[in-house]
DNA sequence: ACTGAAACAACACAACC
DNA sequence: GGTTGTGTTGTTTCAGT
């Protein structure tokens, strides 16, 4: 993982559709080791997969929300029981006064409405807090780059 | 936006580097009219861009945390302040008690607070809290699909 | 709008440095 | 680990329906 390496995922973040011609010109490299490269970037977990970012909008899902959950137990094991509800689309296990956070994805408020009793009937969920986004202002679908980080 | 579309998106979604030669096995249609489709998607921006789903501990980003911003004036036009701000990776005009919702992640917590302590300069900017995710249960790089909303 | 095929470009593998 | 070359595969365009 040198800085050739964090060049190229930079540049797969900002368009995976471009070829290994184009990438090896990018980073200094031929396009055969720029494949080489990219390869074992997948193969060792860095990138993850490639995907399509879909706007959410079209397909209907205009609201968005995050709800901070309480539970009287630990939640540690419950990654299953939230991944069932296809609405939310992160989950965590937060420090603070709540267990979990979750971001979710509806058509309505009366779909969100429907999401927050389905995560009240989790065992052990006691409680939950939604708090709507009015306006995102922008979601990178990326890692931070330049801020100093070693790999 | 019919059925086939929204096959063609969650095909994208799950691996976008499959042929259109597959895509179109996998919506039944044929190659040519698969690429038309996507072509289509794209260009109304219902695919907004494909890009690498990067590991960010691959990166040395290994602390997430979520941070509510509290404002004495309306934020609506601060994204340009925030998205100056490279370990920011989303950020949100929200409902209820405070204006802002931050998404950031960094190599450390001193790092985290660096932010904190850059988030508190922006003007109008009078308070922030910080929730720290302790394990992040899953993210998902997708929209809802079967969870019965219309496009 | 989809099909099928042909021209073109990119990928994947190999031999070598 | 890199480059350059070559057969194979996928992309892209277009005439036909």
């Amino acid at each position: 993982m040198d800085h050739i390496d964090r060049a190229l995922l930079e540049q797969l973040q900002q368009d995976a559709t471009q070829s290994y011609a184009a990438l090896g010109q990018a980073v200094g490299l031929s396009t055969g080791a720029a494949h080489e490269r990219v390869r074992k970037l997948r193969e060792h977990g860095a990138i993850r997969r490639t995907t399509a970012d879909v706007d959410p909008s079209a397909l209907g899902y205009g609201v968005l929300a995050y709800v901070t959950v309480d539970s009287t137990r630990w939640m540690g094991d419950t990654a299953p029981e939230f991944a069932a509800l296809p609405e939310i689309v992160e989950a965590h296990i937060i420090a603070g006064n709540a267990s979990v956070l979750v971001k979710v994805r509806t058509a309505s408020t009366e779909q969100l409405q429907d999401v927050l009793r389905r995560i009240h009937a989790i065992d052990g969920v006691n409680g939950t807090r939604a708090t709507i986004v009015l306006e995102p202002l922008f979601e990178r679908p990326a890692s931070p780059y330049g801020a100093g980080a070693a790999g």
